[in-house]
DNA sequence: GCATGGTCCTTACC
DNA sequence: ACCGGTAAGGACCATGC
């Protein structure tokens, strides 16, 4: 038997004291298998002096406990942190007691990939890699007995024990997979997991539209009445048998859908078969849930949206609400929440459309991710459900592990407790740099940036643990690192700054292959280069990482420090003025140059720039307005505004980009900006803001403007302050109402006590209470353009005290 | 009674 | 706990005059 398939999952099991792994994929023609393939389980042991390698692998043939055993060993020479080292391969019959095993061993020797999961052990040994396409040959199990007649539990179209697998590099250029996804949305009364009934569950997928609820009322065709909850978990789980598809998923369905469900139906005796394997939901992680179904791949597309692309999203939150919102310009819909025994019919009919919009959200946004999520699996190599969960650390660190074979180096293992919380008590090292601007409303503007800085510094300096020197060597790199000292790079590169050369070129490959031919697939292979290249200089410096070196990262703010300050002097030398840098970029007012003198000056610094680090034009701005600080005459960083040649506005930093402003503060900035910057003067901007001071005064403003929102960053029990968001919390907690951390509170001021706290007049936006007029000018409006007129050399208190209704102040 | 500085906190920039 | 440091700015509170 021969078939082509795409693996998706990946599960290690043990059978008669051998080792394998099971892998469930689709066919081309999309039948669903599994197909089992044997794994070595291995370490590596690297003596600590190098003659004693014979000797030490004679010891460690003979270790055994229970019945794991130690039965191979092979002397091989590796590399390890770029040292040639005589090592011994240590080969196990099992992984399951592994650990008593390595703790058993003589202390004369390091241990390195003993802490490899046996599937990413499989990937590497065997390079069959998730999302790609393979080739298979052998010989199908159908109820043969072998494996204690593992086919017959499995609920796949084939079961296969594989001779070969071998890529289809053909399919592999031109087929790209879709798979089949569902996803699905619970509704409860109770919020604590399992605490109350499921009351309704949707599905939504390519032809599927389903909510299955109790509530015997008359409702559209999609909903399905069932008896009891025990019968709505049951249709549950028939549902996703008969349509069978490749991933569910769901929105925070880590966190809440699927151990809901796992709870309710464990409460209930149910079995719910949602897996391959015919098993139900499992749970690893604690406190931080991560859910798993056999054979399907379960992704939490919030968990993605996470790691992947908050960075780039303008949303406030990351709710289902929000980001749909923004990234496919849909809504949630409309509901108020009540307990399901207070709902009229109609608020039945209404809360299943609700429910099923929601499912139908998360599917939409799960298309739209899909190329990401595929791309990074592709490029980290590990699976999708473990790829869809992991940090950027994580996906850096996969991407290296999966690279060093063309190093021939043994990977380095993670820290131990200790070594965590040491390295998570470490000194500050100095970073960035950030020149202090001069407030002023500047004329043609030019802003360059350094592409990919500090990866292409760690590249091009070869900063990294493995090529870190000791001590001054001839021909070493001597970099000062702060606080009298200095760190000693080799010349020679390192498999880390050259890994991190080729994600930098991979992704300015890409991206100009997707100028060419814009593609989504292009576009996210892209944007994953370019997440790596800029996470992997964190990872440095990261507790977790196995390949930590601050010194490493410390060079490299250094280095940023010393070439910014160059370009800057550069600039000025060149009779342009310097108006602004922060950690990358330069600001500089072209002062009567053209633009194409300026890009000349800007190919005269590349063409000195060493390695890969290159400057790159940003745009060209027509005006820009810097101001000072709230206190002092000193610029402010970190907040400017800018407006280029076709009129599109950049804002940084300046409270029209926090959220916890209230909307009337944000949008009279934002217009003073725009006003300011398109006009060049600050007359109708003065203008603007009058009336809107007269608004306040007048109580004319919706209270909807008035509304600050503030984050709960952790449990209530956690704050030494007492804020007003806290206090907001303390109530709503108080009401009964859900409380957890990471949660948007909502409050405006009311008027009250003059003299009493902030936190005191806090109100519920619901609450029918008067604004406090002092509060909202004086707190909000007065310091949102203080600074802006201030560049004018105008006083904003003199404003406000000069239109109408002086009695107030 | 009130200014001042420090701490805590959130959110931004890169 | 799950990539780093730099910075602005509000609310509160202890401190000192």
């Amino acid at each position: 038997m021969e078939i082509t398939f795409i693996p998706l999952d990946y599960d290690y099991f043990e059978h008669n004291g051998k080792n394998y792994i099971k892998i469930f994929g689709k066919t081309k023609d999309g039948k669903q298998v599994c197909i089992i393939d044997s794994i070595d389980i291995y370490f590596w042991a690297i003596p600590k002096k190098e003659n004693d390698v014979k000797s030490i692998e004679k010891k460690l043939s003979k270790i055994s406990v229970n019945s794991v055993k130690i039965i191979k060993t092979l002397i091989e020479d590796k590399k390890f942190l770029g040292e040639d080292v005589k090592a011994i391969k240590v080969y196990a019959n099992a992984q399951s007691e592994l650990s008593k095993i390595i703790e058993k061993l003589p202390k004369d020797i390091e241990i390195r990939e003993h802490d490899i999961n046996p599937v990413t052990r499989y990937i590497l040994q065997k390079k069959i890699n998730p999302l790609n396409w393979y080739k298979a040959s052998g010989e199908i199990l159908n109820e043969s007995g072998e494996f204690s007649g593992i086919d017959k539990s499995f609920d796949v179209d084939y079961v296969i024990k594989a001779e070969k697998i071998w890529e289809d590099k053909l399919l592999n250029s031109k087929h790209i997979f879709a798979p089949k996804v569902i996803a699905f949305d619970i509704e409860t009364d109770e919020f604590e997991i399992g605490k109350g009934e499921i009351i309704m569950v949707s599905l939504y997928g390519k032809d599927l539209k389903k909510v299955l609820t109790l509530k015997n009322v008359n409702a559209p065709n999609y909903v399905v009445k069932l008896k009891d909850e025990r019968e709505l978990l049951l249709e549950f789980a028939k549902i996703i048998k008969k349509e069978n598809p490749d991933i569910i998923t769901g929105y925070f369905s880590d966190g809440f859908d699927l151990p809901y469900i796992k709870s309710r139906a464990e409460k209930l005796k149910v079995k719910m078969p949602l897996g391959l394997d015919g098993g139900g939901v499992k749970l690893t992680g604690g406190n931080n849930p991560r859910a798993k179904v056999s054979g399907r791949v379960h992704i939490d597309l919030l968990k993605f949206i996470q790691t992947a692309y908050s960075q780039y999203l303008q949303s406030e939150t990351l709710s289902l609400g929000d980001v749909a919102n923004e990234l496919l310009g849909e809504k949630k819909k409309e509901h108020e929440f009540k307990h399901s025994s207070k709902l009229s019919g109609d608020e039945w009919v209404k809360f299943f459309e609700y429910n099923l919009h929601d499912s139908y959200l998360t599917y939409e946004l799960f298309l739209k991710a899909w190329p990401d999520m595929s791309e990074f699996t592709k490029i980290t190599k590990e699976p999708l459900w473990n790829v869809t969960r992991d940090g950027m650390s994580s996906n850096v660190e996969n991407y290296i592990i999966h690279n060093l074979y063309k190093y021939n180096e043994i990977i380095e293992r993670k820290p131990t407790h200790d070594e965590i919380s040491k390295r998570r008590s470490r000194e500050k090292y100095e970073g960035a740099f950030v020149l202090e601007p001069k407030p002023k409303l500047y004329e043609d503007i030019v802003m360059f940036d350094f592409t990919s800085y500090w990866p292409s510094i760690i590249a091009t300096f070869n900063l990294s643990k493995s090529t870190m020197l000791e001590k001054k060597e001839k021909n070493s790199l001597e970099i000062d690192i702060g606080k009298g000292k200095k760190a000693y790079f080799n010349k020679k590169k390192g498999f880390f700054p050259e890994i991190l050369e080729e994600i930098i070129k991979l992704r300015k490959q890409y991206k100009e292959e997707y100028k060419k031919n814009p593609d989504n697939l292009l576009k996210a292979r892209s944007n994953a280069f370019k997440l790596l290249a800029n996470a992997s200089y964190g990872y440095q410096g990261f507790f977790g990482a196995r390949y930590y070196c601050p010194e490493a990262s410390a060079a490299a703010t250094s280095i940023s420090r010393d070439y910014l300050k160059k370009v800057i002097k550069e600039a000025e030398s060149s009779d342009f003025k310097v108006i602004y840098s922060d950690t990358d970029s330069i600001a500089l007012e072209l002062n009567g140059k053209t633009q194409k003198q300026t890009l000349e000056f800007l190919k005269k610094i590349n063409d000195k720039l060493p390695g890969i680090m290159e400057l790159e034009l940003e745009d060209f701005y027509k005006r820009g307005i810097w101001v000072t600080t709230r206190k002092g005459e000193i610029g402010a960083k970190k907040k400017y505004a800018l407006i280029n040649e076709k009129g599109n506005l950049k804002i940084r930093g300046f409270e029209t980009v926090r959220r916890d402003w209230c909307k009337l503060a944000r949008e009279l900035q934002n217009k003073v900006l725009e006003k300011i910057l398109n006009e060049g003067n600050e007359k109708s901007a003065l203008v603007y803001t009058k009336e809107v001071i007269n608004k306040i005064k007048d109580r004319k403003v919706d209270k909807k403007s008035l509304i600050i929102k503030t984050q709960l960053k952790k449990s209530l029990s956690e704050y030494k302050a007492v804020t007003p968001h806290v206090t907001m919390a303390r109530k709503m907690l108080k009401k009964g109402l859900p409380v957890h951390a990471g949660m948007l509170i909502q409050y405006f001021i009311a008027e009250g006590d003059k003299k009493s706290l902030t936190r005191e007049r806090a109100s519920f936006p619901e609450e029918e209470k008067k604004y406090d007029v002092d509060y909202y000018l004086s707190k909000q409006v007065l310091p949102a353009v203080e600074n802006i007129f201030q560049v004018f050399g105008l006083d904003v208190n003199d404003i406000i005290e000069g239109t109408k209704q002086k009695t107030l102040f």
